[in-house]
DNA sequence: TTGAAAGCGCTAACAT
DNA sequence: ATGTTAGCGCTTTCAA
């Protein structure tokens, strides 16, 4: 690459010492210096095309102005928007976005991708990774590690998240299937070492009791993962043991795509026979027939939100002010797929 | 954070100098070291929880072992397996990954975004952004920038590029629909701006070509974006003008859902009135009904090549063996929207 | 085989 | 308002 300019050379070239040139260019400390003189200093820096060095920078004042942002599977739609969000606030900050994908059933990578990000001295870290129960969040809490969580939370985190309102999101589609007519509702839940699984099957039970609707154990089902496969066995288990159900609430789209399958495998009709209803409104579902009724979650929001709030905590020199969790307010996107009880 | 341990501290606990300790530490230098101070060293490293502070490190080695990435929209589903190959690729040979993600019909902000992957300090660029004609990538190259092209390159490219190889996907898409009976084949093409989009068309005109189908000017549509809009008008103009066509060979997914929409409209049944095809088996794709007959492409190996092709840019002391482009081998993915001519 | 010393480029006390 | 100085933690010559 090419060679680089250093301050030195930039002071030299503007006539002052190399120190001067520092508080020139720097927004906090302009102030203090001469205008005449900021203006030398900045132009010999243009004309130089001088870019301060990171490292050196970073070595003196002991930050990086880099975040890390652990994935669980990078593969996940779900996680562009976040991850686009999250950048798209970093960068206006100055800060960059450190990427590691780490595989979720395996614990121990997890923590060797932390490891690397730490070991990089990352300023804060952004995970997207954590089940309800998740050991590393404990332990970067006491290693006094900024960090946030971001789309899962886990159980009384010590750390900071941005989710989605799960509660809120549930309401919006068991009201929209009760309005619809539908009284005999089934849940295929999500797996429930995860906030979100754990979060929208309560949100379930206590929005189905709270409108009046019955709902007997025998119309949940648990998937073991967001999968279509899992969505599919337990869907079938489902509808095997309780024929009489009209509408089922899917934990996500992926399960809901397994519900299709298992519907029509029993020779029903999706909307018309039974009702199904997914969460996440993953692009381009809205394209099947019939088009799938989804929650939406403002992803990119929760991105963008999360960096927000890791770089307050890096930037409050203070210890007050603890940092506020956000819950995101869904919506919901009503198609074809949550048919009127016939 | 907790306070960090520094080599000296190590060094002090192991009873030697600094740079003795830097030696043992350093795998390069080891040998240099008696084999007793190298393991009196590890131990003590080991015991204090000592890693490398690589600011430091990059400040007096002038590299920072990070490599940037640029993505168009990262939203796109096509990124995701891509950034992680490379991600995984990069972090075994202890490079961390830095992702930008520019708006792609901002030039300048594909600028700006590079600027800031280059200020700091990153040691090559992996680009999955350029349109057939980018003036960045000649800029890039001038200013002897480490970069890699990935998923798309640019004409006559400079910079050695990692795509997925159109011509053998169309062929394999022309010749599947020529085995099924179909003589009168449209295509829907992508932007003739981005390589994908010119390249797929190219090998269009050449497959049908040399399989002798003939292909009127009439029977091609061009599509402004990879949008599924773009593909509804441009398939409806393509059959409102060639109402006897019986299979459209779509430049992408996106595309592809367009045209299915399209058909529809025209009251025709996807698969068995017109046979459709689509570019990149996007996940979930295979739900449709009918299911999306479409060409997969090895993203995260094509991920993993990048990133391996730019770490063997960047270690290669000698300036010899300038690095090799690739073209990796695609599948074809048949179902059930490419039926037989009837 | 090991130690001493310099310096990568920057910021921030301290001095003027 | 500006210059002097020290030092962040490391690698790497140069000496011993």
């Amino acid at each position: 690459m090419t060679d680089r300019i250093t301050l030195k050379e930039v002071a030299d070239a503007a006539g002052v010492h190399m120190s001067t040139a520092s508080r020139a260019l720097n927004e906090q400390t302009r102030d203090v210096v001469n205008a005449e003189t900021v203006a030398r200093v900045l132009k010999a820096a243009r004309r130089l095309g001088y870019t301060p060095n990171p490292l050196a920078r970073g070595l003196r004042t002991n930050r990086t102005m880099t975040v890390g942002m652990i994935i669980p599977d990078i593969e996940n739609p779900l996680f562009g928007p976040i991850i686009a969000g999250a950048a798209a606030r970093l960068g206006s900050d100055g800060y960059s976005l450190l990427i590691a994908d780490a595989d979720l059933k395996d614990q121990a990578s997890v923590a060797r991708v932390i490891e690397t990000l730490i070991d990089r001295r990352s300023d804060g870290l952004i995970l997207a990774t954590s089940a309800r129960s998740d050991p590393t969040v404990a332990e970067l809490a006491n290693r006094n590690v900024a960090a946030v969580l971001v789309n899962r939370t886990a159980d009384a985190s010590p750390l900071p998240s941005i989710v989605g309102d799960d509660h809120e999101g549930i309401g919006l589609v068991v009201q929209h299937l009760v309005d619809m007519g539908h009284t005999e509702i089934g849940h295929i839940s999500g797996p429930q070492t995860m906030s979100t699984g754990h979060g929208r099957y309560q949100a379930f039970l206590s929005w189905t009791q709270s409108l009046g609707v019955e709902v007997a154990p025998t119309a949940i089902e648990e998937a073991a993962w967001y999968r279509v496969e899992a969505g599919l066995h337990a869907t079938s288990a489902l509808l095997e043991r309780r024929p009489d159900i009209t509408a089922i609430v899917c934990a996500n789209d992926l399960l809901a795509m397994g519900a299709y399958r298992a519907v029509r495998q029993k020779g029903l009709r999706v909307g018309a026979d039974v009702a199904i209803t997914g969460y996440n409104d993953t692009p381009l579902l809205d394209l099947l027939e019939p088009p799938l009724t989804s929650v939406r979650v403002p992803y990119r929001q929760m991105g963008s939100e999360a960096a927000g709030l890791l770089i307050s905590m890096l930037s409050s020199d203070n210890g007050s002010g603890s940092p506020v969790s956000l819950r995101l307010t869904p919506t919901l996107s009503v198609r074809g797929s949550s048919g009127p009880h016939s």
